[in-house]
Formats: structure tokens, sequence, C-alpha cells
DNA sequence: GCGGGTCCTTGATGCGCATCAAGGAGGCGC
DNA sequence: GCGCCTCCTTGATGCGCATCAAGGACCCGC
């Protein structure tokens, strides 16, 4: 997990090459940023002009209420997008769950890139709208058990069918994702476990025991 | 309210012309359908490949679980686009609110309009973005009486500073919409007008009288 | 190893909203 | 008007999750 550049003398780096998959031409123009666990990668209300793609690390976006009450949008891994969210400026805030690296370019200058890229830009648009969708049904009619349940399927299936799946954020960011308390979380997940549906080997590693019984909790949802 | 076409006979009719908007080239394309109360207007998991504007009436989009829990993601009044949530298949039903006109055109015809069409579309998608995301806000970390106060706001600033604002569905619509049951709408709704922040000339229609404390019950997000 | 920090778990209690239940208001056909 | 339906409101009770509180696990520097 240690960082490959040093975030206070580096923020400015050669693009990698990563071509081959189709979303590589958007990255040619970028640079590379890398920030410290908890540092902010932008701000809410700041002007959204920019679009990011992890390369290493998480990412959270957040919204924090004036008496400090915080909601977490979304959770970013390594070759997610994020960023593009929002109209002119961001509703929230994006800040690195752990030590990362971004990829960073100029949305405008993917506006300006005409025909494929710009439908590139529309799709990851969808996709960040359907996990959207997804999370208002989650908070707004699932319990605190199946909130839980479907939020580590989702992590699975995000790591690609691991065996073991690891957690990069902290019980509080999962409890702000997820619109419960730490205790709640602290609480499902025991109960999880108890239950030989999932099992810790860590306290940010599980394994999946049971996938019939957790895709249960989770698929009641048509 | 009385519908200008019978649904039953007239489903396609020539496209109004409302030229003038930017929007109206997109539009010249469609076709009108007219729909019942709680019609439907496109099911969960059908294919998306039409996108669709109301011009008469209200929308809403549904998702329901396999024991019956309704969550619904939006309202769309008159100009409204919906329908381009998704990616290429609906996650979400839509269903009228009430007997409406929906004006219809292929999305591929959309997409295939080139440049400046095109990222009407792009536009319309992140502006529903940012309202799922406040609708993730609201569901993860506002209390009832918040919900209810937000949604009063939102209803009352989409018409335009109306002096009287009506609300085209439904106590269980409203429940659904903020993941409350109907009882504690009805009570958070009572509880604003005994308060003095709005006031209800008929169950379906509102004015606001505080606009101030509704503002301080709305605003506790930055 | 040891101290002190952060993060996590577990238990006891309470509150906000759901649930259960009953009655009221408005709309529509006749 | 009158009956009947659907929709809405209000009250009584209960439960799920929040809150309050304490202690345990892990990590890091030394």
């Amino acid at each position: 997990m240690a960082l490959a550049y040093d975030y206070k003398d580096v923020h400015f780096l050669p693009t990698p090459q990563r071509g081959g998959e189709p979303v590589a031409a958007l990255f040619r123009m970028g640079v590379t940023m890398a920030f410290a666990k908890d540092e902010e990668i932008y701000g809410q209300d700041e002007d959204a002009d920019l679009i990011y793609r992890v390369l290493e690390g998480a990412v959270r976006t957040t919204r924090v209420m004036a008496d400090g009450r915080r909601q977490i949008g979304d959770f970013y891994l390594a070759g997610d997008i994020f960023g593009l969210e929002t109209g002119p400026r961001h509703r929230f805030a994006a800040e690195a769950v752990r030590d990362s690296v971004i990829l960073v370019i100029k949305s405008s200058a993917l506006r300006s890139a005409g025909g494929e890229v710009e439908r590139l830009g529309w799709e990851a648009t969808r996709r960040e709208l359907e996990r959207a969708q997804e999370h208002v049904l989650l908070l707004g009619r699932k319990t605190a058990c199946e909130r839980v349940a479907s939020f580590l399927k989702d992590l699975s299936d995000k790591s690609g069918g691991a065996k073991v799946v690891d957690l990069p954020m902290g019980r509080q960011d999962i409890a702000d994702y997820l619109g419960l308390t730490i205790e709640t979380v602290s609480r499902m997940l025991s109960q999880l476990q108890s239950g030989r549906i999932v099992s810790f080997c860590a306290t940010r590693q599980f394994r999946i025991v049971n996938p019939e019984a957790l895709a249960r909790l989770v698929d009641q949802a048509h």
C-alpha cells in the first residue's frame, strides 16, 4: 500500500501508459496526483471542470450538513472514474479514503474532444446515475441488515470474484454511506458473521461463506 | 385536469409545435401518447431505447421489491424529460401519477443526431444525477420532518414561485418517495401546518406561510 | 515489551418512526 | 341528497435503530 509518489513534492507526473482499454485515449491528456489519507481532492461547491480516475487507493464523495451529519455518495476504487457526477459545481466533496494516486484531466478538454470521447463521458455519467438509483432504493427501503449485506456483496462483485475481499474504508465511512451509525454497522457485521453468511479474517478483510443467503438478503429487490 | 386526448383511441398524434426552446429540435421527431392515471409507461427491466417528455400531467418512476416495498425514484411534471436515467435497461418503471400526455422519441435517433442534440441528452442525464444525489442525502441523513419540508420546497421551487402550489400526487406516493409511511407524511404535514410554516387550502394544495422557517428545515445541508 | 493513540465491538437505554386501528373528508354515480 | 368508495388524518402501541457508555483489539513509536 506504499505510495509510488510523495504527494508533497510530486503533484504532477507524466501520465502512465495504459493503452488498450477504451478509455485510454481519454486519459492520455491527464496528469497524475497523489493524495494522502483523508486529503481533499475537491471541495463541495467547487467548480467542476476536472474529471478524475483512481489509479491506486480509494476515494469517497461526501456531503456534510450544517450540523455535521455526513452522507457519503459513493466509493471509487482503482480504475473508477469520478468527478463528473455534477453540473457546473460539485455537490459533494471528494476525499482520499487512504493514500491514493489519482489521474486528473480537464473536462473541457473532454467536451471538445468530439464524438467518441464525449460518448464515454455520457456513459460514465449514466453508470453514476444507475449507482445513485440503487443507493436511493437502499436508503429508502432497506433494513440495516440488508444495507450492510448489499454493501458487502457490491464490494465483493467489484473485486472480480476474489476469495478474500478487503474493505478499504473504516466502519464510520460505511455507516455514512449506508445512512446508519457506526454501532449499527458493527452489530450487523457481527450478526452476518455469527449467521455464517460472511466471515472476517481481519477487521478489514472478509470472505463470503454463504452466497445464497447473502443474495437472499440483497435481492429482495426485483 | 381533463385530457385533450383519449388514450384508448389516439395514442399517436402529431407532435405539437413547441419551437423556441433549446430542446425543441430534439422533440420534433417524437410522437405523443396519452396515459391514464396509474397506467404504466414503461416497465422495470424493459429495454430503454426511448426517451420521454411530460407535456401534461405527472409521472413517477418506481421500483418494487419482491415483498412489495416500493421506492419512488423521482416525479416528473410538465416539461420534464425522463427515461434516460439508465443503461440499456430501465431500473425503475415509469407510471402516470394522473392522466397525462407524454411525448416519446427514440433515443437511438437522439444518439445519432450528432453534437448539439447529444449534448442535451448528457445535460439531462447530469440533472437526473444531481437530483438523485440530493435524494440520497435526504434519505440517508434527514429526519421525517426535514424530508417533508424539503419535498414541499422542491415542489414549490419547480412551480416557478406560484403562490399556491398543488400536489399532483397522493400521500402514499410522497411517502414512497421520501422513504416514510403514509401516516408519518400525514403527521409531518399537519405539524408543518400547525407550526404556521405551510398552509393547506385543500388536501392537495398548499401555500408557504413562513419561507424562512421552511428554508431552515431544508438547508441544514450546506 | 510497553504506553497511548485510533478504531472497533458490545451492552443498556431511549426515541423516532412504523405498525395497528379507527374514524373523517371528499368525490362520484345515481 | 345519499351511499359508497378511496384517500387522508389521528391516536395507541411497539420495534428498529440511535444514542450513551464502556471496554477490547490493533497499530505504531520507542
